[in-house]
RNA sequence: UGGGCCGUCGCCAAGCGGUAAGGCACUGGGUUUUGAUCCCAGCAUGCGCAGGUUCGAAUCCUGCCGGCCCAGCCA
């Protein structure tokens, strides 16, 4: 059996262009990419589209790929990042070919800098932050030399040398490079390259008081692991000069070629750490990998699959131009995916009591349901019918339209599997709700056809009262209400209260594994679903990851406009 | 209003001077014991706009218009 991705055409863009005429002319026979990770947070959705662009090139080019950590923040980053990254690219199904993180390199990058300083290329300056940032100009206007610009060679060794040894306070010099305060390009105005931090690094402990900057750090990190194509996002392209300045003024094993692609827009989604965080430490949701989160590992509990993150990623394809993806891309990758794996089972999860009035009190017949309708090497499992049973309270109603299909009084409805059943009175409460239906059953219809051939619209689900699982089943909805929350202010102007439901009374069809986790069920005509991490036998908790396309959603909808 | 980048169907996206792929969405039809799946059909005389070059332009040139990014000792 094929997967729905298989038979699509071959993935190709302009970076995969780029590199097959790198390989062509014999620039390189061997490619080495890397993800370059911050340890300051989890992996987003975003971070996927880059995981799947970098490792997905390199193993389509027989080359490899690196996960890096840009710890160079010792602020920021923290080991629990650390393993849950880790934990996500592998889960995405990558295989990287060295971990190294970018403090592996800090004694090299020291003497890189060392060396820039040798060759009048950088400087210690004594400013203060405020200051720098006052004499930086604006972007119309050129930026004014710093009076410690011109220190002598041996001055800016000894003032680097004393930075590393700890002597002074954070903030109080910083190391720059000597490039042009005139520049256009502000980040050319002689960008600070070692700041002081007197910080524990969760790696290096308190080896460093001194820390390199990002466009230090990862142009020269590229080169010690001879990266030959470094991916990364349209904001650093103004930093790409900077990037090759480094290199070009430095002796490194080589210059790797740094190329911007677009990051990852979906529409009602977050895809910033910050205010991911913000939502974790609020509470709003429940961590990281709250299902509701778009990080790899909410989706993960989620219910998607590897595949279908992976499949996303492909199809909306790698370009230079800012843009927004409709959800609609994304859930149809799952929907996809998951059609052709998950098993189908039977769960009601707002029940509604049903009695069967002329079938046996004491009797229970097993039913054959298919687990696949289209793949009979699914097999079938037993299902257990009686003359309690439960529907779903959709399923129902009083007073009921010509199109609806399903049960109403006096109506007759297929219950998937088992029986053609009419509804015959309807018990209400003393508030006016229903309590319960008394419903009569044709036996002649065993299996879901009668002999003179009738037919019936509707086919509802249902299941055994007496047999039934019970359940939490949580449902959810987008977290976020407006097109695009990274807009917004603040975050909480953002969030769809009704972003998650909870179905208390959840009743399950028997044979049903409560606890096992990668396992992706159907529950027929609600959707997919999957166990939660929390989930046990004692305590069963379903994840609804999706729903099934409902086109009589989209009828009831217009019926309520007219 | 300095610099960098980007504009092809509602949303993505191929196209690389020879006469507009594909996916999602949408619309119509068929199959169906999931109003699911699957299948079939429809969906840009048009490529931000205006000129120009050419036998021929989404592709080349010029000028406009619109959008995104940059003034952290964050990445």
């Amino acid at each position: 059996m094929n997967t729905p991705s298989e038979d699509r055409a071959p993935v190709t863009n302009f970076i995969r262009d780029i590199i097959a005429h790198d390989i062509k002319s014999g620039k390189h026979s061997h490619i080495i990419t890397r993800f370059p990770p911050e340890p300051n947070g989890y992996l987003h959705i975003g971070h996927a589209k880059s995981i799947c662009l970098n490792f997905g090139v390199a193993q389509d080019f027989n080359g490899d790929c690196n996960l890096r950590f840009d710890d160079t923040n010792p602020e920021k980053e923290e080991q629990e990042y650390i393993d849950s990254i880790r934990e996500d690219v592998a889960w995405l199904g990558f295989k990287w070919k060295s971990n190294p993180s970018a403090s592996d390199y800090f004694d090299q990058l020291y003497e890189y800098a060392v060396s820039l300083i040798n060759k009048g290329l950088a400087y210690v300056d004594s400013l203060s932050p405020d200051e720098m940032r006052a004499q930086r100009g604006t972007l119309t206007e050129p930026g004014t030399e710093s009076p410690y610009r011109n220190r002598s060679i041996e001055d800016n060794l000894d003032f680097f040398k004393r930075m590393k040894a700890g002597e002074f306070a954070d903030g109080e010099h910083a190391l720059r490079a000597k490039i042009d305060m005139a520049s256009p390009n502000i980040n050319l105005r002689d960008p600070v390259i070692y700041r002081i931090r007197h910080a524990t690094h969760h790696s290096t402990g308190d080896l460093w008081c001194i820390y390199p900057m990002y466009d230090f750090t990862h142009c020269l990190s590229d080169a010690i692991e001879g990266i030959t194509h470094s991916l990364c996002t349209l904001e650093f392209e103004d930093h790409r000069p900077l990037y090759d300045w480094f290199l070009d003024q430095l002796d490194t094993p080589c210059h790797p070629r740094q190329i911007e692609f677009a990051r990852l827009q979906l529409k009602y989604t977050l895809t910033s750490k910050r205010k991911l965080n913000q939502l974790v430490q609020e509470g709003i949701v429940d961590g990281w990998d709250d299902p509701r989160m778009p990080t790899i590992s909410g989706m993960r509990r989620r219910g998607f699959t590897p595949e279908s993150i992976r499949n996303f990623s492909d199809i909306i394809g790698v370009t230079k131009k800012d843009s927004m993806i409709e959800m609609g891309v994304l859930e149809n990758c799952l929907r996809e995916d998951l059609n052709v794996r998950a098993q189908r089972r039977m769960a009601v999860l707002n029940p509604l009591k049903i009695i069967i009035e002329n079938y046996p009190e004491d009797q229970v017949e097993y039913f054959d349901g298919k687990n696949h309708p289209q793949y009979p090497d699914f097999g079938t499992r037993k299902i257990p019918f009686s003359r309690e049973l439960y529907i779903e309270q959709e399923d129902f109603m009083e007073d009921a339209p010509r199109k609806f299909f399903r049960l109403a009084p006096g109506r007759e409805v297929r219950l998937r599997f088992a029986y053609y059943i009419t509804c015959q009175q309807v018990i209400k409460n003393e508030d006016g709700s229903i309590r319960e239906l008394i419903c009569s059953y044709d036996p002649e219809s065993r299996g879901g056809n009668t002999p003179d051939g009738r037919k019936v619209k509707g086919t509802i689900h249902w299941v055994s009262a007496a047999h039934a699982i019970d359940a939490e089943v949580r449902s959810y909805d987008r977290l976020f209400n407006v097109v695009n929350p990274a807009r917004a202010e603040d975050v909480h102007d953002t969030l769809n209260p009704k972003s998650l439901q909870i179905h208390p009374n959840g009743k399950l069809e028997p044979e049903i594994e409560t606890s096992r986790q990668p396992l992706a069920y159907q529950f027929e005509r609600l959707g997919y679903f999957i166990a939660d991490k929390h989930s046990s036998a004692e305590k069963p908790v379903f994840n609804r990851t999706m729903s099934l396309r409902d086109s009589w959603a989209k009828i009831e909808k217009e019926q309520d406009k007219n």
